[in-house]
DNA sequence: TATTGTTATACTCTATAACTATA
DNA sequence: TATAGTTATAGAGTATAACAATA
């Protein structure tokens, strides 16, 4: 079989640990998002909604990279569980205001501690308090750098 | 705003660079399958054809996580873009072998090293040879972490 | 004219259940 | 009976284009 002769490539050295490990932590994590009735896409939305005073569809398509006519759906199945609500905006009347309900504020409030506690363990056993540092400096140090073109 | 004391929990201070690394490198890639006309879901399963003679549809279900009713469609695709085909296989007549045709194995050696061309500088102008040994280290550590239950 | 959000439409992914052909 | 793959069905995500209301 042929290969790639990228052998001494640190790309691939790194990368595809990288891949492997973003998708057993994410296989964990999809679990637990899904098991409260929600889809990624949904929690993503309440997770740039966090925190805020609302934002319009606009917004929250910016901050989460899709078509705003794509939103419509997602915040619409979001609102007929009752977990964001659409508000008038009275300076612009063609804005919504999509903003978190009580209840939606309670699910990413139960969520995100049980989340963490759930995955800490596999922290925990893999990696000292200098891996974690050492793990942490690196990763910034690689995404900075994909990030910048 | 509220917070959840997690300041000091290693698993935020390395999930948070993981999760934005992967999503930086993933961008890139991901426009890059795009623009082939594929999905991610149809290159995963022409990643796990690569370098073998041919799966049966259980063979993938298993290595990609899909139903193997999902595959079906996902083969039919890629069949009819002239990438794989299904062949009978003599010793069961229930089953089927996918296969790589000539177009996938050129499709997967176009793409394979012109991803792996436009990445590499974003990996070594960040890392080390060094930060790259300790970083793939501590991945896999993680990575078989996340996978143990 | 330009912008905000929705509708209309289409395709893909994904799952479960039922089915068929085989083993 | 059990297994391999397909079909049927359904829900969700995603995009583009067209539209109505508003700016």
């Amino acid at each position: 079989m042929e290969t790639y002769n990228l052998q001494d490539d640190s790309y691939l050295k790194v990368l595809r640990p990288l891949v492997e490990a973003y998708q057993a932590i994410f296989e964990v994590g999809d679990r637990h998002i899904r098991s409260m009735g929600l889809t990624p896409a949904q929690f993503d939305v309440i997770a740039e909604l966090w925190g805020t005073d609302g934002l319009t569809a606009v917004e929250l398509s910016q901050s989460t990279l899709l078509a705003k006519a794509s939103l419509t759906g997602i915040i619409d199945r979001l609102e007929s569980k009752g977990l964001v609500e659409r508000h008038a905006v009275p300076r612009d009347r063609r804005s919504m205001n999509v903003k978190l309900t009580k209840a939606g504020i309670a699910l990413h409030r139960k969520c995100f501690p049980a989340q963490a506690k759930m995955m800490r363990p596999y922290f925990e056993r893999a990696l000292s308090q200098h891996d974690v540092n050492v793990l942490q400096k690196l990763l910034v140090r690689l995404r900075d750098s994909c990030r910048k073109r």
